[in-house]
DNA sequence: TTCTGGCACTCGCAACCTACGAGTGCTAAT
DNA sequence: ATTAGCACTCGTAGGTTGCGAGTGCCAGAA
């Protein structure tokens, strides 16, 4: 029993499973596939990796579909595929004609999801260290401020912080052109001890502290962690072929984020060029049966954020791993220079 | 054959459908609806409303389903419910808490797609006529630069705008300060002018002209108009009753935001106080067996933004009506006294 | 006129049955 | 280790049937 042909056989029988979304038996697969060998010599190896908890039977006289297990086993031994010529000019084309930050991410998710025909879902690039431009402090109404950053490298970070209690306008307007002094030409990690020596040795009202604080913190980390996705009705279309009722929770989990950045935060950490989940594996209810294809972007090697696709687990695993590498390699280059 | 139980009767089929989704026929009605009339009355009247096209039957011996027209009629003539008192005090609790525009979109549009359990769509405010308070300009790359312009209503814009050729370092910053300088204190109409005596004193070269326009446009209309939706999942779960296939198309034209912009500003023009579009009245294909409730919101009776709900044309029009008022009436004095 | 009871008729649907065939596991032969 | 053959399982498609919900129409009552 060659254990390169049983290989071959699981191979064989995802590939099938994936393009028909029918079950392949053992006389299909000598026909159509090209080991050399009979039915009944496939059979004895489905036996096998069945045994193994790789393959199963939906019934009795059903052929076989791979578990999670064997997607698994499939994808580590599986390069990604070359990315077709076509699709490669498609990515610079529609993404070097881009103006704004938005822009790219916006063009980017939508490009993905027409690559791999999956919902993709792009995480907006984690800020850069870069030197602050313009604080801008914005009274509104009598007890809050709009706090806005403007960095170097034309980030606009915005919030409002309450001022507690009536503030007089005059404190309120030096205040603020001090504290823009303060922050220009520093990055965001010098900010925070400039900022407290400035409050030590101007001795201010207790609402300074806290426009402060909203100050380091937009110029940090700004707007909180999101992900943008496009293609949802891709997820419809393959809910038409199965299961229609495991459509609603994935809609849900994809609008609420939260479940989605954990995963993706996770899958950051596996280190790896594409990282991929199947079923399962992502421990979330919602995404029990689906599978998601990621890979890391950014300016370095540290600092990167998140994109990638999330389908059903019958998909086209090679194909997906390419675009999302693909577009995860030009997004990183447009990141850098710009 | 009285003119009020015909209504009735249309009524009592229309609320049928709704609530269980399946055909009524004229001896259910008989029997639980209170109109004190024989089955036999009420399928003399059926056949007269089918007659005027506003119910059909799916097949031969099912009951009968309102047709659009039906529906239409139906929600010409009933007037939207009043709202629960919990639900009332769930809008002002949950939407209060809001510290910023954004916050306030998001929420808005979470709690009315949980209210009317539909899709909810809700259009960002258009900008108010407000006075600058700052233009800022912030060199990118060579040949870009970024455009940010805060309102003194606590509004951020920004974009991008291409130089054209090299620019010197210093001319760049002297125009900033200037066109800054200019800027803060008008209004966005009077902009346009005063930039333009600006660039006419001050004959710059043909870059200034560029930037001029991009801060006009920014202070003016500032980002794209845009909407936000949620509660997509609630569109799978319709979708799980009868037509699996017609989701797909709803989920692209509410990600493509063009079709869906176009019917809001559409029924923006109706005046209404909820305005009310039924299947293929929309006009857009994959809009036709949706229904589209909408309402208006903003600071004056000038200047509103719209927001809705999008369900099945077999909805429950009184319950949503008064959600969609409710949560615009609550929006508009949120964005007024902001 | 307007409503009602009665009756014949239509027809979708669920339940049931059956035959087919794809697919399997096992065993004996190569 | 592989293969051919064979008996067996079982899901599914196709066909048939009976039921019942619902209708339209008509004659008689209010």
């Amino acid at each position: 029993m060659s254990e390169d042909r049983r290989r071959a056989v699981l191979h064989a029988i995802v590939e099938g499973y994936v393009s028909t979304s029918e079950p392949v038996g053992s006389k299909a697969l000598a026909e159509t596939s090209h080991l050399g060998v009979s039915s009944a010599t496939i059979r004895n190896d489905m036996a096998a990796l069945e045994e193994e908890g790789l393959i199963a039977q939906p019934h009795t006289s059903a052929g076989r579909i791979p578990t999670d297990a064997g997607y698994r086993r499939f994808v580590d031994q599986v390069a990604s595929a070359a990315l077709h010529e076509p699709h490669k000019r498609a990515i610079t084309t529609f993404l070097s004609d881009a103006v704004d930050l938005n822009d790219v991410v916006e063009r980017s998710v939508r490009l993905l999801s027409q690559l791999t025909r999956q919902v993709a879902v792009v995480q907006y690039p984690s800020p850069r260290e870069s030197a602050v431009r313009r604080v801008e402090l914005v009274r509104i109404g009598v007890d809050r401020a709009l706090v806005v950053v403007v960095s170097a490298d034309a980030r606009v970070e915005q919030g409002t912080v309450g001022l507690g209690h009536d503030v007089p306008e005059d404190e309120f307007e030096t205040a603020a052109r001090a504290i823009n002094d303060v922050c220009v030409g520093r990055t965001p990690s010098e900010l925070g001890p400039a900022l407290a020596a400035w409050l030590q040795r101007n001795s201010h009202a207790s609402w300074a502290a806290a426009v402060v604080d909203a100050v380091v913190a937009q110029a940090k980390g700004g707007t909180v962690e999101r992900v943008v996705f496009a293609g949802t009705s891709n997820l419809a279309r393959a809910a038409n072929d199965f299961e229609t009722d495991a459509i609603g929770p994935v809609l849900d989990a994809l609008e609420e984020q939260v479940v989605l950045l954990r995963l993706l935060h996770e899958m950051a950490g596996e280190g790896r060029d594409v990282s991929v989940r199947i079923g399962m594996e992502n421990g979330a209810d919602a995404f029990a049966r689906t599978s998601i294809v990621a890979a890391g972007y950014g300016s370095q090697g540290e600092n990167v954020s998140l994109l990638g696709a999330l389908g059903p687990t019958r998909m086209d695993y090679p194909g997906t791993m390419a675009a999302v590498r693909a577009v995860a390699r030009y997004l990183s280059r447009i990141v850098e220079t710009e």
